[in-house]
DNA sequence: TAGATTGTTAATCGATTAACAATC
DNA sequence: TAGATTGTTAATCGATTAACAATC
C-alpha cells in the first residue's frame, strides 16, 4: 500500500514537533493553534499547517490543534507506538554510552546486546548485557529478533559488516562510523556524523570571526 | 567584510566532500573531475561545481580539480587551518565519549577540560584532565582561553549555562542537550539531537514496513 | 451568528539540474 | 588544434510562504 511520498524535510522537523508538544503536554496545556506553535518554534503557522497535513487533518476549525491527540498521532508517525530491539556493534567509549542512555528504553527502543572484536572485553558489562566478541554476532542475530543495529566501530569494520547484518534480519542501521554505507533496498540507514557535525560549527565560527574583525 | 551568503544546504556537503577528497588523496589520486567525484558521491556533477563556485573557482578547465589543492581550500573553508580549544560540560557517558575521541585532536580540537555538577566524580580523570566541578566553570573561563563547549548535560541545566558560557566568551556551542539554545547574536550553536535522529530512523523504519506487508 | 483557525490552493522563493560558452 | 572539463547562465523542480475559502 503505498502513501504519499513525505519529504526529507518535513520527516526532520516533525521529532521536533513532538519534543515542544510534549512540553506542551506536561504543562497540561490542551490546546494550541499553529499560530501560537510558530511563535514558540520560530516557524511559521503556515509550515507547521503544510506539515501536518501531509498526514491527514490533525485540527479543527476555529479551534486549533488538540495537543494530546496531535502528540499521539506525530508519535505513531515516527513510529513510536512500537518496540524496537537494538544491538551495539563496538563497545567503545561511543557505544557504552549509548548503550547506557536510559532515554531510548522509554520511547521503546530495547537494548538486547552489546558486541566488540576485542577480546579483553568480553564479559565486562554494559547495561547488565555481557560484551560478546563479534564473532558470535551471526549466531545471536539467528537466536534473536533485532530490529536496529548501532554501529559505533571504525569505518573499516562497519563496511564488512554490513552484509552479515542485513542477511541475519537487520532492518535498520543507525551509523556513527565516517562512511556512507551500502545497503540493499529496505534497510533503513540513518547516520550520525559527528565530525561532520563539529566542522559545521567550526565553519560557522571561523566564517564569523572573518567577517568580524 | 561581508561575504556572500551560502546555504546551509552547501555548508552540510562540505564536510562530506572532505571525507571523499580525504580518501582519494590518501590514495595517492592527483586530480579528479566533477563527473568522477558525482559518480564517487552519488550526487550530480552539477551540484559539485555549484557548490565549490560558491567560494570561488578550485578547478581548471580540460583538467578538473586537484585532490591536495581542494582538500587544503575546503579545510580552509571550514576552518579546519587553526586550532579551537573546547571543553565539555557533563562528564556523563556521552561527555566522556566525546572526551575520549581522539580524532577531534587530528583536526584542530584541542580538549581542555570536563566539568560536572557531580561530586562524587571530582578527581575522576577524561584523557588526562581531572573531572572539575561545574562550580569552577566561570573562574576556568577566566583563566583560560576556550572556544568552544560541549554541553552533554540534560536540558535544564544547559538552558540554565548558556549565560554563563556566553558571559565568560565561549563562542560556540555544541549542543547535545534535547533543548533549542537560546544564545545572542554571534555566538554559534550546532545541535546533535541523538534521540531524533533515532526517530527517523523508526520513522524511516515502520513507514517501510506499513507500506510492502 | 460572528470569530477563529484550519485545510488547501496559489504565489514566491530558493535550490538543484541542465546546458553551453569559455578556456585550459 | 581538438578534446575535456570547468564556471556560469538558464530552466526546472521542490519547498516555503501567503492568501483565503471552508467550517467548526
Amino acid at each position: 500500500m503505498q502513501e504519499k511520498e513525505i519529504s526529507q524535510a518535513v520527516v526532520s522537523r516533525l521529532p521536533r514537533y513532538l519534543r515542544y508538544l510534549g512540553e506542551l503536554k506536561e504543562k497540561g496545556v490542551e490546546r494550541v493553534s499553529s499560530q501560537e506553535l510558530s511563535q514558540l518554534m520560530n516557524v511559521t503557522a503556515s509550515q507547521i499547517r503544510q506539515d501536518f497535513n501531509n498526514f491527514g487533518g490533525f485540527g479543527q476549525q476555529g479551534y486549533g490543534y488538540n495537543v494530546e491527540y496531535l502528540y499521539t498521532e506525530i508519535s505513531k508517525i515516527l513510529g513510536l507506538d512500537r518496540e524496537y530491539n537494538f544491538i551495539i556493534i563496538g563497545a567503545g567509549n561511543l557505544g557504552r554510552a549509548l548503550g547506557n542512555y536510559l532515554n531510548f528504553e522509554r520511547r521503546g527502543f530495547i537494548f538486547k546486546g552489546i558486541f566488540d572484536k576485542d577480546e579483553s572485553l568480553v564479559g565486562k558489562e554494559v547495561r547488565g548485557e555481557k560484551i560478546r566478541l563479534i564473532s558470535e554476532l551471526e549466531d545471536f542475530l539467528k537466536n534473536n529478533t533485532v530490529d536496529i543495529a548501532v554501529l559505533t566501530i571504525p569505518k573499516v569494520g562497519a563496511v564488512g559488516l554490513v552484509d552479515v547484518l542485513v542477511d541475519n534480519g537487520i532492518k535498520a542501521i543507525w551509523n556513527f562510523a565516517h562512511v556512507d554505507l551500502d545497503v540493499p533496498d529496505g534497510v533503513q540507514v540513518e547516520n550520525v556524523h559527528l565530525s561532520e557535525s563539529l566542522m559545521k560549527l567550526s565553519y560557522k565560527l571561523s566564517r564569523y570571526e572573518r567577517e568580524n574583525k
